[in-house]
DNA sequence: AACATCAACGAAAGCGCTTTCGATCCAGAG
DNA sequence: CTCTGGATCGAAAGCGCTTTCGTTGATGTT
């Protein structure tokens, strides 16, 4: 490995012009600079990273955390386009991203502890518990933060606009005819799941429909199964609904799944609407009909945030909301008088 | 920030017993160690990863790097399945992954250079071009290295049996009766895509089977689009396939779509068996018989390599290949008699 | 000729930690 | 009582870089 020191042998001057040839300080002659930028071309040179670290305490990294409970990570699409967005422009900027674990060489520890040890720059930290006491810690601690698909009042947030979104998908089943409504939830401890499902209970309420005992079911984590689990509940019921909201393009692909077992078609005898436009969405059959997230904005805005942040030195205090989308695609179906 | 200075001074111990007691060294008493560890805990002393780094040469990151061609990055379920199993592997002996740009704040650089400037332990290099000169460059530095789903004579590689997974596919679509089978193939200058055609190829000339005029179609960077597009032309064959074996489940998917469009009924007019096992194989219709790439055990044993070669500060040049498995679901029908 | 100004450079301290190599002290050996 | 050896501890150098503060010499001013 070669160093400042060697350049500064090399080329006859001191480290420190070497150092500031390399940083662009004003007082270094052009020709000097030039010599130095030569020979470190030349001699393969290459700043260390954890030296300049040390140095000038910032290290252009930030630390990603994932939500933990639901096992998946980065595997969930929603969350894998989120990270992959925040990642292309926070490169930009000249930052890499650190998936830390909390393991600190196997004295465990937590987040943020991880965290201020690599010294990163920011965190962001994706999809959580909103009671999570580890993501609290970090909101609390002074670093930079920014959490993706959660509200809290004391740091930087951006999610969708889960509430509009919840109204959208109810308006468009009530505009096809639509009046017995039910909704799948996500878990309510989840931020999202709960407000999609305030979205669901205002937008009903404002359309003055009924909500059936049993039209509310939580369909726990997002997942593929339990939206089977939850649709099996729903079939169950003597008055079963015609259509259908799902907080979750996984969980409505399962309530599809579930359906289509016990018989009915979709959308003719049910009609289904999704959340999030997974990938999978525009593949099933019926293709879903699904409000769509737009994971590029939020990775977008949520580096936005953060560079923001880190270059003030100070945390802001705000929430983003993204806007979201209606997807028509071919699970949903004007109702049929009978 | 809290250092051992902190610490020395308040325990009275000097920075260097201090650092020995932290590190374990044996040449501290029980007692002081525990005291010094017990102020530690009180103050909130927390290591500096930079400064250890800068001391020890050892960062205990390891950097990743995505294949770049095909822009989905970790959106891609097959890598970020790999990577996710990977991580957590990596995490449990310590090591944090870091996903680097080539932007080294804004001069551009290579991948390496961007490695070696952070310091990383070690890279994983997933899902490439074979002949990425990006890719050389860090597969011939001295750098302990793994690359998943390749194949190289210099280093460490794990990549999945494609020649047997297409075999399996072969096999069991002539076990059906099969004899017309064509294949759509990934990109040949992408290893896996030219592995699993040679697969194909062997197993025909095995199975004394004829490879009809077109019937082997590039279906390029596995994308559901191009899967369709290879579709088409395979449709507009006079003697066009009764089976056909797809190397990627994005691309049998795209093929599927576009078969049921021009009236195809899949699998009875057109059996179809893919590649990966990604997550949506189970939920299109009909489902996706498919050969499962064990990514669980992909990511593990990449680990373990890398692992190997920190320690013993060494490259190992070795081959790992991990079985996969013929996933028997819907899209495969034995032929009818006419 | 004497002075102020400015451009260009370097000495040195500091970032937080590790590690080598002694120094010290005390128990037990002879 | 002297000597040896082991157990504890610390001084100091070093990791590679940044940054403050001087120093030097040349230029321009009166």
């Amino acid at each position: 490995m070669i160093t400042i020191y060697d350049l500064a042998k090399k080329t006859g001057f001191s480290s420190t012009t070497v150092s500031k040839a390399l940083n662009n300080y004003p007082d270094v002659s052009k020709k000097t600079r030039q010599a130095i930028l030569d020979t470190a071309a030349e001699m393969g040179y290459l700043p260390n990273a954890h030296a300049q670290s040390l140095s000038t305490k910032k290290s252009w990294t930030i630390g990603v955390m994932f939500s933990e409970d639901n096992e998946i990570g980065m595997k969930h699409p929603f969350f894998s386009a989120v990270i992959e967005s925040f990642r292309k422009h926070a490169e930009k900027e000249g930052y890499d991203l650190i998936l830390a674990s909390r393991n600190l060489r196997n004295r465990g520890s937590s987040y943020l502890e991880h965290f201020m040890y690599r010294g990163v720059d920011g965190i962001v930290v994706i999809c959580s518990d909103p009671n999570d006491p580890q993501v609290q810690e970090m909101i609390d601690a002074s670093i930079p933060i920014v959490v993706i698909d959660m509200s809290n009042q004391n740091c930087s947030v951006v999610f969708s606009d889960n509430l509009s979104g919840g109204e959208l998908a109810i308006n468009y089943l009530h505009s096809l005819g639509h009046t017995k409504i039910a909704h799948i939830s996500g878990e309510p401890t989840i931020y999202a799941g709960q407000v999609r499902i305030q979205g669901y209970l205002d937008a009903m309420k404002r359309l003055n429909l009924p909500i059936l005992d049993g039209y509310l079911v939580n369909g726990g984590m997002f997942s593929i199964e339990e939206g089977s689990q939850a649709m099996e509940k729903l079939l169950d019921l003597k008055d079963p609904p015609t259509a259908i909201f799902i907080a979750g393009d996984h969980m409505a692909i399962g309530a599809m799944e579930a359906a289509k077992k016990r018989g009915y078609k979709i959308p003719d005898d049910l009609s289904i609407i999704g959340y999030d436009d997974i990938e999978m969405a525009s593949y099933v059959t019926p293709k879903l009909t699904t409000i769509k997230q737009d994971t590029d904005a939020i990775g977008i805005r949520a580096t936005q945030l953060l560079m923001k942040q880190i270059i003030q030195k100070k945390k802001i205090i705000t929430e983003e909301i993204i806007p979201v989308e209606l997807i028509e695609r071919e699970s949903c179906k004007r109702l049929k008088k009978k």
